[in-house]
DNA sequence: CGACCCCTTG
């Protein structure tokens, strides 16, 4: 858990054994004090409270507050609990670190229960039980409670309290009742930058850009959090460009960006594949001492993978000096979608071998390299290990990655039996998984099936419907597959146009398909009637089948030639030095035609050539991929 | 005070 907790010693300074002289007198409870500070695990804290109720010194609520500050902090919430309980006349003082301990170790409601008792022995509240329980609040999206405090925050007259007014915003904001959020923020004298950066948050918490740049605008001082809060917010409401814009911005106005800042910018060089300006935010950190600590870390080793160079990421999965199992996660996802299978599985055993408990993400991880290297002995054996000696239930992703490992190597009827004894009910991005696969397999009875299951699955995308359509013009039924593009019609579900980028002198150039926009368009037609050309003496014909719509053969010809994958590449070809890699980013997956197209682009051309799909990596090289053309 | 990394299967 990274929640950050008030430093509470500093936030009780009356319990601070230095600042109060007159109830410290007691030489005794000043060297227990010391002593509970200074440990560094729970089993150092059970001799010494031994030693507190040996020399009845367990009801001195100093010591108290300390015994349960220290146990709290050292992940012994029960142990704490029990103390608590012990004490015969806790004050508020004891209540409010036991509620920050809860919050601590994600008991939110028994932090609310616990507050809720106090309040119940008419023990009044200060400042700081209350931020504690709205923490608890938060955490727990309790608005009905955070109104009901808030009700006692007026009573109490302390609804002018600076740190009050920012929690209850906060929780407003993260309850997604903004108008609250905003009328505390209004209310309040000075709106000054810590202020703006919550509401800031919160907006984009909602999806509320427009008003989260609005409160940003008016910012007057803004600092380096303020800053990050607002790039951050872009990049998750997929805004990435724009949050680049603010970074360069922020530099050109002084501010210097910190840990966190880099985070966020690496997060959306990820998203958008630009290896480039992830290389010199990169590069950036050096210069400015900011240091790879885990956070960093997973950031970068993301950046380089998704980017498209797993190498790089593997430098620096190395070069960490701790590595936490979101490090590891990262690292195994990474190899796991660009085709190195055996990779992902050795880290995982070096993972566990070094005691550290995997996630039911690094399953996600380790099952997905199965899947992708056709393991299915391994997959099954490392699944059902998952409840046995991990004590992790499987979940849907966990089983999908199983109806994927069956349906790719063909065991179209063993995924189907899989999917019909799980214990929770498949969804449609399973029951897809399958029907691709028995498109591909050549099973239509059984794609039928799932088809039908997929229509009355009820929550189907225009992924979805698309791999419906096309599964059944693969097969020729023309009728089933217009009704099912009529029925997406209607139903206003469009479907995704695919589209790939290529990053080349740090600009981002996209292509959909047919795209006639790019300036340099000419030389970018004319490097593919070459390639085309090329490709027709090289004996190559377009595997037609592919584009599944009811049209003639050289209208399919045509379609397929403009893929936006083709039209990235050929642009890579003209405005990159020979030899160079050519990495290109697609929001859909590639299609048979262009992957068989592009094996033979880097034999002929001599170039590395790294497609990141919707669902992995294929690099391409003297005429082979890395795939395997099993993807 | 307020902001950060891993999340699958079509």
């Amino acid at each position: 858990m990274t929640h950050s907790t008030l430093p509470i010693a500093a936030a009780y300074p009356s319990f601070s054994p230095k600042l109060d002289s007159k109830s410290n007198t007691s030489p005794k409870r000043k060297t227990f004090l010391s002593q509970l500070q200074s440990c560094k695990n729970i089993n150092q804290v059970i001799p010494i409270h031994a030693k507190i109720i040996r020399t009845n010194h367990d009801q001195d609520p100093f010591i108290v507050f300390e015994l349960l500050r220290v146990c709290s902090n050292l992940k012994s919430i029960d142990y704490a609990s029990k103390i608590f309980s012990c004490t015969q006349q806790p004050n508020v003082y004891l209540y409010t670190v036991l509620i920050d301990g809860f919050v601590l170790s994600g008991y939110y409601i028994d932090g609310i229960h616990l507050y809720y008792q106090m309040i119940n022995l008419s023990i009044l509240p200060d400042n700081y039980a209350i931020t504690s329980v709205l923490k608890a609040c938060g955490y727990q999206l309790a608005l009905q409670e955070c109104r009901e405090v808030h009700c006692q925050i007026l009573k109490l007259g302390l609804s002018s309290n600076r740190s009050i007014r920012m929690k209850l915003m906060e929780v407003y904001g993260k309850c997604g009742v903004l108008e609250d959020a905003k009328q505390v923020f209004d209310e309040m004298p000075e709106q000054d930058v810590v202020a703006s950066t919550i509401m800031i948050n919160s907006f984009f918490h909602h999806g509320l850009i427009q008003e989260a740049t609005g409160i940003f605008n008016s910012v007057k001082t803004k600092d380096t959090v303020c800053w990050t809060a607002m790039i951050d917010g872009l990049v998750r409401n997929g805004e990435m460009n724009l949050a680049l814009e603010l970074f360069r911005e922020m530099q050109r106005l002084n501010v210097r960006p910190n840990e966190f800042t880099v985070v966020c910018v690496l997060s959306a060089c990820s998203r958008l594949g630009t290896l480039e300006l992830g290389r010199w935010v990169h590069s950036y950190m050096g210069r400015y001492g900011i240091e790879l600590n885990h956070f960093v870390g997973g950031a970068l080793i993301n950046m380089y993978w998704r980017c498209g160079d797993i190498d790089e990421a593997w430098r620096i999965f190395e070069e960490m000096k701790e590595r936490n199992v979101i490090t590891y996660n990262s690292m195994i996802m990474g190899l796991a979608l660009h085709g190195k299978s055996s990779q992902a599985i050795e880290l995982f055993r070096r993972m566990t071998k070094q005691g550290l408990a995997p996630t039911s993400v690094t399953f996600v991880g380790v099952l997905s390299a199965c899947s992708h290297g056709g393991l299915a002995d391994l997959g099954f054996e490392i699944f059902h290990s998952m409840a046995r000696y991990y004590g992790i239930e499987p979940q849907i992703e966990h089983y999908g990655c199983m109806v994927d490992l069956l349906g790719r190597l063909g065991m179209l009827k063993e995924a189907y039996h899989f999917i019909r004894t799980m214990k929770i009910a498949p969804d449609h991005v399973m029951l897809g998984a399958l029907l691709s696969a028995c498109k591909i397999h050549g099973n239509l009875e059984l794609g039928e099936e799932i088809a039908k299951s997929l229509v009355n699955c009820g929550n189907a995308d225009s992924g979805t419907y698309v791999l419906l359509s096309n599964a059944y013009s693969s097969s020729g039924k023309w009728k089933e597959a217009a009704q099912v593009r009529a029925k997406m019609k209607g139903e206003g579900i469009e479907k995704e146009p695919g589209c790939s980028s290529i990053e080349v002198n740090n600009e981002i150039h996209e292509f959909i398909l047919g795209d006639l926009r790019h300036p340099q368009k000419e030389e970018i037609y004319k490097k593919l009637e070459e390639m085309n050309e090329i490709l027709r003496l090289e004996g190559y014909t377009p595997a037609t089948e592919v584009v599944l719509h009811d049209i003639e053969k050289w209208q399919k010809e045509w379609a397929l030639a403009i893929h936006s994958e083709r039209l990235a590449i050929c642009y890579g070809l003209i405005s990159t030095k020979p030899f160079t890699t050519i990495r290109v980013v697609k929001n859909l997956r590639v299609c048979d035609d262009c992957h068989s197209m592009i094996k033979l682009i880097s034999k002929i051309t001599k170039r590395k050539i790294v497609v990141r799909d919707r669902n992995r990596f294929h690099h391409f090289e003297n005429g082979t991929c890395s795939c395997g053309d099993y993807w």
